[in-house]
DNA sequence: GATGAATGAGTGTTCATTCAT
DNA sequence: TATGAATGAACACTCATTCAT
């Protein structure tokens, strides 16, 4: 944007390769995971060269690390454009699980990312930019809703908000992590739609009866 | 008792070389899938050595193919063994939650497996021995408690078995398989018994409010 | 012919035993050579075992070398069962020259095991029983054709016998062992009758011109 | 010099390591044939690795045949390099067929590697570039001598240009392939030019033979 | 005479990474 | 910034051969 395309703007090539390299390893991590993926396949798939790769990424495990980073910016970036502060909570909570539902279903390459990462034992997450402040955000998002569904008297008291974040993140991850073992083994195809709708409206429905005020 | 099988003459040696040999296998490809785990490092750890793993299993794929059957087994003998056909429909649900937890948590292998196949698209899975049945068992079991809990009133009506038992294995493998990057991003242990304790009678309360019919 | 076919006659066992994994030797070796063959592949096709290849051959190398001195044994027989001594020097000649190439084109195997006993510098050969005696046989054999003809007035003088013969042996050896380059590089099928029969006939002919007495 | 090709910016080194390699596995290839060869035998006889052998060949059998196209393209030069128009047809044909004998008497190697093709049924011959145009360009020659000697009246009629050149190739081939079991059968060294002044002599004697007008 | 299990050295191949230019 | 050539350690896999029974 700052270069016009026209001119040979070094700083801008850079980036651009950069991006290039990022977006190709990107796909190969989330397929193959770390040692399934191959350098040489990621630079041949690149605009750019193997040598490259080196330049700007120093190796294979810091190539990966920026992958997972970029993975988890993009959540980040997701949630963060959410806004249901006017609805009432336990609307606020149904868009929320959908949202996050959707998310999940979007991008099959985070979850792979995210299954990966817990293959490697979470190596590599501690030194990924911008995820000590996830806990909070995630916590203080939750702990909104919950509030306010209490205060509206539609939510039960007593709703831990990071049991809240897992239980729905525990729904909304399986469905896609699992979704080849699930097919092969009950024949459910986890991305047709016509599988996706029911099972979206269930989890949504044990999800909001977990946190209803029972009668 | 060495002689299994009314075998006459047969060497109690391969049995015991080629369990010695799975049983490494199944930590080694557990712990860092297909690509990562080595040969020679299972051979190494094994009381035999790598020519005999190609003896026996003829190839790095076919051996992890063994272990993945191996894991199936498990759950599988582990699921038959239970008898919760006297208990109420609500707490043979109940108990059916606890133990799936209880199995998930004791074999993290088994989750890791699944992972695993999952990242490979499930590739090896089609050709696991007993594979085909499990769609039927566990939608069974399933059907059985569903069954009971309606016709004695205490479940709602119109539960789909397979989406029950999704539910549940949604909440019980998450726990287990993103152990690790929960452990990174919100400090909480899935491993510690009191982070346990709290989370499982969670999830219990979770599957029985989706399924008691609301008055 | 000792041991009746219905008694469990050890050494008549043993025979058969021994016979069976030369057969199916035979033909490995002069399918893919010595380092090409594979001795479990040759157990495999046997009706006996790995083991018993070593108990009756020792080694690859012996069992090959034995494949060998069958392959020559062969040859040998064949020979002495020529008898040509009642035509007249050109018939016998031309008669000689037919059943020679006859035999390389019924016998390839025994032309592949020359062609490999030649990549290892007839390294095996000279161990092979009965070899010794070869050249006089051969030599013999040629000089009698020789005599014959030059003293019917056939033949010109001076023909040398073992030229006679590694001229012979040129023409039908090449036709064989060069089969399957010729057909890829010219479409031209040694192996089928109607290419053999006129290259059969001008083998003959370049034979019998060349001993021919010239007017 | 270094620079050959008016190929600016190529690095020299590629080429000579890419010769050095292939002439290493020339000897090699010709000596113990496709199976016999090791790859670490190779790559230590060269001046680089066993990795840069992968490099610039990718695979045992891709490098046996580029070791066969070399071949192959060494007798190509070797014939095209030949010009026999001006002499007459006898001495034309005299003077090729010594040509090739000693064409085959100084490269044993290609009579080996021809030897190997044909012990793999011509597998790898197929691949290799220049062979489809050998077809044309042998007959073409022969073809041309042949006119000339009918022409002049030395020549029969009827000949045929891929016979009479398989009648040649035979006895030279013949002399340098069977070299060795004929050295054991019959004490005769092949590779002796005492050995091979007469049986020179009487190769071209026959050949001749057979191509002359019968008074 | 015969069998299945076992072995160690090797065999083709691939990997992430670095060097020279 | 960028490129092609180079590397050594490792990798999955195979071989002829032998042992215990």
């Amino acid at each position: 944007m700052t270069e016009a395309d026209g001119r040979p703007g070094r700083s801008h090539d850079a980036d651009a390769t950069r991006a290039d390299i990022l977006r190709v390893a990107a796909t190969e991590f989330a397929a193959k995971g770390l040692a399934g993926a191959r350098i040489d396949e990621i630079a041949e798939k690149t605009r750019s060269s193997k040598r490259m790769i080196y330049y700007y990424f120093g190796s294979k495990e810091e190539l990966y690390r920026a992958v997972l980073e970029q993975n988890y910016a993009g959540i980040r970036e997701a949630e963060a454009d959410r806004h249901f502060e006017d609805l009432p909570a336990i609307d606020a909570l149904r868009a929320h699980v959908e949202h996050t539902l959707d998310y999940h279903l979007a991008h099959p390459e985070f979850v792979r990312m995210v299954m990966n990462e817990n293959i490697h034992q979470a190596q590599h997450l501690g030194g990924v930019e911008g995820i000590r402040d996830r806990n909070s955000r995630v916590v203080a998002s939750m702990q909104a809703i919950i509030d306010k569904g209490v205060a509206e008297g539609s939510f039960r008291s007593g709703i831990n908000p990071l049991e809240l974040h897992l239980q729905i993140s525990s729904l909304c991850f399986y469905m896609v992590s699992n979704r080849y073992t699930i097919n092969t083994i009950f024949g459910l195809n986890m991305a047709d739609p016509a599988v996706i709708a029911p099972r979206r409206a269930a989890i949504v429905e044990t999800v909001l009866a977990s946190v209803r005020r029972t009668a």
